[in-house]
DNA sequence: TGATGATTGTTCTACTATATAACAATTATG
DNA sequence: CATAATTGTTATATAGTAGAACAATCATCA
């Protein structure tokens, strides 16, 4: 009753691989499924040479034009030493323009270029189709409105 | 109808700041419970001083014991050049052996030390408790499974 | 059998992401 | 005003990951 697998007569025994004391947690699956995500995102904006936290700074900065770099880092959980030559990156592509407000001068206020406008419906794009294939593995928007949910009650504190 | 907020009499606009351009997407999401859930667990696991990758190789040479290097590296999506590091330091700290099998001498079995068994054992119970609270912030054991089952579909080629 | 190719563990190197400390300039606060 | 806090920046350190190369070993097959 308990004898799942009957030894093979007079082979080694041989028994399968057991890896599920590890897929089974939700942490591990978490991380995987993050890692498969990205890295399907990473493979559609290839051509484009777009990390995801440059989307994602892109995004908040075309949604929150005049933000400061400060805010739109902490709003991604970037540090804003670490913020400073993600910045730089699509400064120097001429995607986001620095500008200086003159009620704090210690402060740089972020805006998209002309470029970066016409740049970031492109993306957009690319986005919103790569959500639609996710949304369609998960089976719908309510699958994808579940899962949401979810992992939003994971990201409340303790 | 479609006024939200009314303007301030004479003062400045000010919209408040709109992160759902990120927070809204399912990749971006996944990512922020993602780590969230592994600060969670690296500070459960920091008395122990035991990192995600520690406990999951750990886990899975104790469910397969005899296991090459390269099966349990593997399976956790982590390359052998990268996995000889974190073996080496399971094995420095007298958890983890390497065994030659005389069957194929060019691979490492691995096995759980007498040390590492009774340490896994402390490890499988700090993990339980963890993997309950994360259960309690979803909501059940029936929201945790239809979660993973979720991130599962997410996991799929193409 | 012997020649050739594949596998395994290992080292080295490089690159990305992240964390901390320090600093100057500026602003806020008592 | 004196002091503290904030912002951007640079420099540095640490993980995690990826690729190339290598020796030892095993598999394949003509």
């Amino acid at each position: 009753m308990n004898e799942q697998n009957p030894a093979p007569p007079g082979k080694a025994p041989r028994r399968r691989f057991r890896a599920d004391v590890v897929t089974g947690i939700v942490g591990y699956r978490l991380r995987r499924a993050q890692i498969a995500v990205f890295q399907q995102f990473i493979a559609r904006f290839a051509a484009h040479d777009l990390r995801p936290a440059d989307y994602s700074a892109l995004a908040l900065i075309e949604a929150n034009p005049g933000s400061k770099q400060i805010e739109i880092a902490r709003a991604l959980g970037i540090k804003r030493a670490n913020f400073v030559a993600l910045i730089n990156g699509l400064e120097g592509r001429g995607l986001v323009e620095r500008r200086q407000p003159a009620d704090d001068r210690r402060s740089q206020a972020l805006y998209l270029t002309q470029r970066g406008i016409e740049q970031i419906a492109v993306f957009n794009k690319v986005q919103a189709d790569f959500e639609a294939h996710c949304i369609d593995k998960l089976g719908g928007v309510a699958a994808r409105d579940q899962l949401m949910d979810l992992l939003g009650r994971l990201l409340i504190e303790e």
